[in-house]
DNA sequence: TCTCAGAGCAGT
DNA sequence: CTGCTCTGAGAC
């Protein structure tokens, strides 16, 4: 037989199928499998995507080495997918298929310098072993290295290697009967104390074995010394077994909240769409379109629920920022060990471990972050896009994929329902509602009858402040007051994070910038540092003018940093928690700021958009949004709508239960029709505003959009091949097709690279496709003079 | 005659 | 992408 490979080589020339010989002695291959072929002169990782009995290709097929998994990783669907995908998002397949896999089973590439003879063995650079030629960088052992090699004393080795470990822990089984573990306690001196009390262990739990060896030692009180010496003596027998790392024993599991939650008349409708296509096996996409505590949550479980029952799996899709503990634990609870997490917060060993329970079918409820969308979950019944709007299901580099899109794919390819949900729907997915295409299904009411909390508009132009600050209103500084003096608490969202924006000379006007990037420099005062919130650069605070010496230097811009400091200023006393990136750096802080907010350690929960999202505190009867503007004015065609969702959104962080809530929104810009219809949170209308928005400007969706970026180290190589590509490809286009650009980027460099850009909009374009492959393609051959071009197909970003 | 960098090309 | 081979220039 022979086996169809995509190997691991990221590029034009290999992106194609080789065709390997199958030994016999490595048994079947199946599709799917991880695989280690020898490519030239090297031994590579692949993955073999078809098999075949016979091949067209002239040479002498080389064999294939290696299977690396039992199981093969990628299932059949995957596969297929990674094809269609590669297309779609103009990428290499195999960046696609390792995109797919947990980040273990990407392989380890090495190459290392075997001696030749016994005596080149003895040389000192060997000291015994081969010599790993990766670590090596001296040049005096490269010429040693080189002069081994003329004189065929040694020779380049290059070596594949599996990273995927699974985790063991002994196990062991019992050698003897009830009977004779009796005679052997009878026989025990009367002073062996700690082997008396093993075999008694034994005796008692005759029935339950074989035990793994951290339970024998915790319920018999007994130490590895005893157990080893019991394998010795032939009492018990060890061998290791598998166990798999589990990432949510962090999780406590609340008490049971089983009583199932009873759906009102909305949720019941809602249901009643949704399930027949489930049981029908229908490829139909529903957009639930629910007010912020409408219960949309509910309404997955129970679709889920109903997914199990008919026998299929679930894949639950959640953004990264919202896979809080809460949202965890409420499928954990619902649906137990069947649930697999898969999000970047875990460890690569858990995340290999959830993911193999996915493959071996031991899981039948998958949620997880945008890379979720690749689990290789079987029989889907059913896909489950929460918050569908988010921008993080977009992925901004290679490849540059929208799990939206790819879990449309798999409903159409499992036959099963998709069910997108969101407060604020993207405006694409709406359009599509309103033509049918998807199925709008809406939830127009709080699932606890209290209405939306009631939003406040402050103009940060005409407001007061006290204090010496001016950021807080007095009357948001006044609410704040009122709620933690009702022991309520409050939500403060500012999307900004550090201390101050930036730094300015008002002797010269010197604004202190990233050498790397056109960013200024964040003032970060925890760490007293400047900082490039984009490639990290950070350098001392300055105490002068770096420019004039003049002293006279302000920082200015608020963060949350800033915020926090002023806070504790005007309500003394007032307990505060900040969270950003910089507080949640570290594994497990997110789910720790969130617990000791749940359990009223702090009157105030203060962060950038990552606590805009999913959180439900039913003590939160007040959100305030300090500067609703940090985001309106982005030179990017969806500003209006991330402004309008994000507001929404934060806005439905408060009054979840029983007590009202209240929003109060500063902002400078109170008659932007993007802030002034967050104050009724009105998405209907907004919706039909922004179209009109979008109509008017040609931008999505009334058009497709593709974005082609030139990135280079000199600013005038990255705009002249912009040119080059935009003159090229404008006239193989359509007439009413627009191409903007090449302009340089709303932030022309970053980590040292200029950035141009050309944005093609267009409604119908048969040959776009191949056309961006060939750009793709001519990509490489300029590649080495330092320029890299970039596609990307509905970008969300064009900054 | 040796060494090095750069270009071109093949990979089943 | 990586490694191999070829080529031409420069060093010894």
């Amino acid at each position: 037989m022979i086996a169809q490979v995509i190997v691991d080589v990221a590029a034009k020339q290999t992106d194609r199928i080789f065709e390997y010989h199958i030994p016999d002695e490595l048994g079947e291959v199946e599709i799917g499998s991880r695989v280690f072929v020898p490519f030239g002169p090297r031994k590579l990782q692949g993955f073999v995507v078809g098999l075949s009995n016979k091949s067209q290709y002239q040479g002498k097929l080389k064999d294939l080495l290696l299977v690396v998994d039992e199981m093969p990783p990628l299932t059949s669907e995957l596969i297929k997918l990674s094809k269609d995908l590669a297309d779609h998002v103009y990428s290499y397949r195999i960046t696609i298929l390792k995109t797919m896999l947990p980040r273990v089973m990407r392989a380890n590439y090495r190459k290392i310098l075997v001696p030749e003879s016994s005596k080149a063995k003895k040389m000192t650079i060997f000291q015994g072993k081969p010599l790993d030629l990766n670590t090596i960088n001296d040049n005096k052992q490269i010429a040693e290295i080189r002069k081994l090699l003329r004189t065929n004393m040694a020779k380049i080795e290059y070596v594949v290697e599996n990273r995927a470990r699974v985790k063991t822990e002994n196990e062991y089984s019992l050698t003897n009967n009830k009977k004779e573990y009796i005679n052997i306690y009878e026989s025990l001196r009367k002073n062996a104390v700690k082997q008396k009390q093993l075999i008694m262990y034994i005796i008692e739990n005759y029935d339950k074995f074989p035990k793994m060896q951290k339970e024998i030692e915790n319920n018999a009180n007994l130490s590895t010394v005893s157990l080893t010496n019991a394998v010795k003596r032939g009492w018990l027998r060890k061998k290791p077994a598998e166990i798999y790392r589990d990432p949510l024993t962090n999780y406590e599991q609340e008490e049971k909240s089983d009583k199932k939650i009873k759906l009102n008349t909305e949720q019941k409708n809602a249901l009643a769409k949704i399930e027949p296509a489930i049981i029908e096996k229908k490829a139909r996409t529903f957009l639930l379109e629910g007010v912020t505590g409408s219960g949309k949550t509910e309404v997955y479980l129970n679709a889920i629920s109903t997914t199990l029952k008919a026998g299929k799996n679930a894949l639950m899709m959640v953004p990264e920022i919202s896979l809080t503990p809460q949202m965890v634990s409420q499928v954990k609870n619902r649906f137990g060990q069947q649930v697999a997490v898969l999000h970047s917060g875990l460890s690569e060993g858990e995340l290999y471990d959830e993911w193999r329970r996915i493959r071996r079918g031991e899981a039948r409820v998958v949620v997880g972050a945008r890379s979720a969308v690749f689990a290789p979950l079987k029989n889907i019944g059913l896909i489950v896009i929460d918050e569908e709007h988010e921008s993080s299901y977009k992925q901004e580099d290679n490849p540059r994929y929208h799990a939206r899109d790819v879990a449309v794919w798999r409903s159409n390819y499992n036959s099963c329902p998709l069910l997108l949900g969101s407060a604020t729907p993207s405006l694409g997915s709406r359009a599509r509602a309103q033509k049918d295409v998807y199925q709008l299904l809406r939830l127009p009411h709080r699932a606890n009858q209290q209405s939306l909390p009631e939003v406040k508009l402050i103009d940060l132009k005409k407001a007061h402040f006290n204090g010496g600050q001016f950021d807080l209103s007095i009357q948001l500084v006044e609410a704040i007051k009122k709620r933690i003096a009702k022991k309520e608490q409050v939500i403060l969202m500012l999307n900004r994070r550090g201390f101050a924006n930036f730094m300015l000379c008002r002797e010269c006007g010197y604004v202190m910038k990233c050498p790397n990037c056109d960013l200024s420099l964040t003032m970060h005062k925890d760490t007293n540092k400047m900082q490039c919130h984009y490639c990290g650069f950070s350098t001392a605070i300055p105490e002068k003018c770096p420019n004039c010496q003049s002293t006279k230097i302000r920082f200015l811009g608020t963060g949350t940093q800033k915020i926090m400091t002023e806070l504790e200023k005007i309500i003394p006393g007032c307990r505060i928690l900040r969270m950003d990136v910089d507080t949640t750096r570290r594994k497990g802080s997110f789910k720790r700021i969130l617990d000791a907010f749940g359990n009223r350690e702090a009157d105030i929960l203060l962060g950038t958009q990552m606590i805009a999202k999913g959180l439900d505190f039913p003590n939160v009867t007040l959100v305030g949004v300090v500067n609703a503007d940090t985001g309106l004015w982005l030179p990017d065609y969806n500003a209006s709508e991330r402004t309008f969702e994000l507001l929404t959104q934060v806005a439905g962080r408060a009054g979840r239960a029983q007590k009202k809530g209240e929003v109060i929104i500063q902002t400078f810009n109170p008659d932007h029709y993007a802030i002034k219809l967050a104050e009724t949170q009105d998405y209907e209308q907004f919706y039909q505003y922004e179209m009109r928005v979008r109509h008017a400007g040609n931008y999505p969706p009334y058009f497709y959009t593709v974005l082609v970026s030139v990135a280079a180290k000199n600013e005038q190589n990255a705009a002249r091949e912009a040119f080059r590509i935009k003159k090229w490809l404008q006239p193989k286009l359509h007439q009413s097709t627009i191409v903007l650009g090449p302009t340089p980027s709303a932030i022309s460099r970053l980590k040292n690279q200029y950035y141009y850009q050309i944005l093609v909009k267009y409604k119908k374009e048969d040959n776009l496709n191949k056309l961006l492959h060939q750009i793709q393609d001519s990509a490489q051959k300029v590649k080495k003079y330092g320029l890299s071009v970039y596609i990307d197909n509905e970008p969300e970003r064009i900054m």
